[in-house]
DNA sequence: CGTATCGGTAAGTCATCGCTTACGGTAAGT
DNA sequence: ACTTACCGTAAGCGATGACTTACCGATACG
């Protein structure tokens, strides 16, 4: 799975959530995600970009500003990889607390 | 929502993340998640430690091995953040959608 | 007891990342 | 055409992170 490698690299950046938070929203031009953030407007760019090819935002120019909106596309794999993995985990931890009970309950093997 | 940060930067690292598919089939102990990693047995137990900061992993004394199991609570957090995120981005996306395909359809403006 | 296995920690190195300032190129307004 | 707004890119810097080898405490085993 090399895809969504990057969509986890990507939104593991405090700074990089939220501006998908702002996305969420909406649809927003850089200049306007870049406000109020605490990093200057290219460095909103250069997130940007990496998220764009990780698969999370698109983008659509509009004379000469550009507008940039969520892309459900890595997300989704993102939650495929995540729920894939979640399914087993919780069958392993149900046995594992099981086990661990049973232990709890009392029993013991060889040094009394 | 400063606890899901770590989850993030935890499952950001590739190497991690195998640690992670490997404990999914059952708790293991750390030499045999480190065996057939491409990296040494110390870097396993730091990864772990990570993951364990994380919330992802939980850990418990077997002799003088010590057993690591996928702990579902931090799974439970970053899915939760997912998919709160994901109902608004995907209204936001069909709303979009929407608004580009009437575009599309052959309406001008301004200039011919 | 002595010896071996298991695993966490310390110290140091090298690459990567996130940020800044400076610049250039395109689109819109006058 | 000149100017202004908008935004991507280049260059450089400081910080963080992943890895290695070396070391040490703790537990089983003879």
């Amino acid at each position: 799975m090399p895809y969504g490698t990057a969509a986890f690299a990507a939104i593991a950046d405090p700074t990089r959530r939220q501006v998908m938070e702002r996305l969420a929203d909406g649809p927003r031009a850089v200049g306007e995600i870049a406000e109020g953030l605490p990093v200057s407007r290219p460095a909103v760019s250069q997130h940007l970009k990496v998220l764009k090819e990780a698969g999370l935002v698109s983008d659509r120019q509009d004379g000469a500003r550009r507008i940039y909106s969520i892309d459900p596309k890595g997300l989704g794999a993102m939650r495929a990889w995540l729920d894939r993995f979640w399914d087993t985990a919780l069958a392993a931890y149900a046995a594992e607390v099981e086990r661990t009970k049973v232990n709890d309950s009392g029993e013991e093997e060889a040094e009394p």
